[in-house]
DNA sequence: CAGATAATTTAACATTTATTATGATTTCCG
DNA sequence: CGGAAATCATAATAAATGTTAAATTATCTG
């Protein structure tokens, strides 16, 4: 782990994705908050279950999971995943305890947000702090899906369904739609967030590849046929609550 | 469906249960919106997936469902169960469009709060707004803990812990831990909220039995040997955030 | 209370997914 | 580049859960 202090000139464009939500005016207001960044390397623990946090974190690049220990498994469950763009915890600002662990996926740049300066800007700012409110229920929805996904969608539909929902993140976090996207997980990784084996996982790839959806290889995510691979997984987008779909004056 | 205009003279006793992440002073300002009642019997829609709403519901007495159609089975998967004290689509208010059906499984009352009232009020009170942002938050919580439930538990352990929670819920509810408790799920209930079939929830409620850890019947749920559930369930309770263990000045 | 309807139990069988193990491939690092 | 360590693929087998159907019990309604 390593930190670097940085100018916040850096933080002066608003990065796209989930944090779209807020309007230009409301970044202006967070990014002098967001100075200090750090960076993770593949595997780390960033915070653990029960840890009192007095910040949160945005995600500027990379992949991170967050993650519970696993009912019976030997591996753990991954209860949700943030893409770049998303804030990480913040609902640990209200909840101040966490109670899961945060590990980062691959090589990780994150803004640091201070609890205590948040708070007063937010006492302040009732439309901001609405905003922050509504990320953490489209976090919540996401949540939802989830649940649905992994309790009532089979092996193949799962696992559609989840690329389709990284596809469709990705599209948001970087503002455009690509038929090859990088694509850092592990299919451990795949297993831990779709409640599958990892065997399964691999066998579960192969049917989309022969199907002619999509092929996971080479930490890329290729996609043949976004429309088929909606289809096998029932996709549809609504839950996630993108932000151009949503903004309200 | 019935509407009954009450005096709010009913709600001038803060109701036990989750609401009671609020203060005193923080009920006596929310409790005069609370002056429309409603009732709905078992099995009613009570808001669809899609909708507007310009309203929250406080639930007041029975049990309420989040739905959503199934992936691939004929029945819907439940990816949320409200309990008495609890809001039931407080998310709602930032969210605005509904992800998600809202059922009633029982005979149910609930108090309707309008947003714009409640908007107005939490304009003027930072505090107050927080609060209900963290009760969303707990939502989301339990949401994570449903994930890893479905995902990683087998059969056994996670009607058991679905139970655990349902018992640990309904003590915090009421008040009070009991021994035997009114159940008025159906076992196709806890077949779509643990995301197993009717005919598995039965041979595992058995098995259940049969260790020696609850039964349920009749209505109720008769608790044997709570730690023994617990244990099977692998259930511990820091995830429900309850209010009494949680409370900051 | 009787009949109708809904909910539960059970059994036999089918399907899906997990488990274990081994070999092939890729990635990482010196 | 070359060897070690991960990761991935595949197969054989086992276990868990789903499906269908029928019998039983409970609940509702008149």
């Amino acid at each position: 782990m390593t930190t670097e202090q940085l100018n916040y000139n850096d933080m002066s464009v608003k990065p796209s994705g989930m944090v779209d939500h807020l309007s230009d005016a409301q970044w202006a207001k967070v990014a002098p908050l967001l100075t200090q960044h750090m960076h993770f390397a593949p595997g780390e623990v960033i915070s653990r279950r029960g840890d009192l946090l007095d910040h949160s974190l945005l995600l500027l690049d990379g992949l991170i999971a967050r993650s519970v220990p696993s009912g019976q498994r030997a591996r753990n469950t991954f209860v949700a995943l943030q893409f770049p763009g998303e804030f990480v915890d913040l609902h640990a600002f209200p909840l101040k305890r966490l109670d899961h662990d945060v590990v980062s996926l691959t090589d990780t740049r994150v803004a640091i947000v201070a609890h205590e300066p948040l708070r007063e800007l937010l006492n302040g700012d009732v439309e901001f702090a609405r905003k922050l409110w509504l990320m953490t229920l489209v976090d919540a929805s996401i949540h939802r899906h989830w649940v649905m996904r992994n309790s009532a969608m089979r092996a193949l539909a799962r696992v559609a369904n989840f690329l389709s929902e990284f596809d469709a993140r990705m599209s948001i976090a970087y503002g455009t739609e690509r038929q090859s996207l990088p694509f850092s997980l592990r299919q451990t990784d795949i297993a831990d967030a779709t409640g599958l084996t990892s065997v399964h996982v691999s066998r579960t790839l192969r049917e989309l590849r022969e199907h002619g959806c999509c092929t996971v290889a080479g930490g890329e995510l290729l996609i043949h046929d976004r429309k088929g691979l909606h289809k096998v997984g029932m996709f549809e987008a609504a839950y996630l609550y993108a932000p151009q779909s949503e903004m309200a004056p």
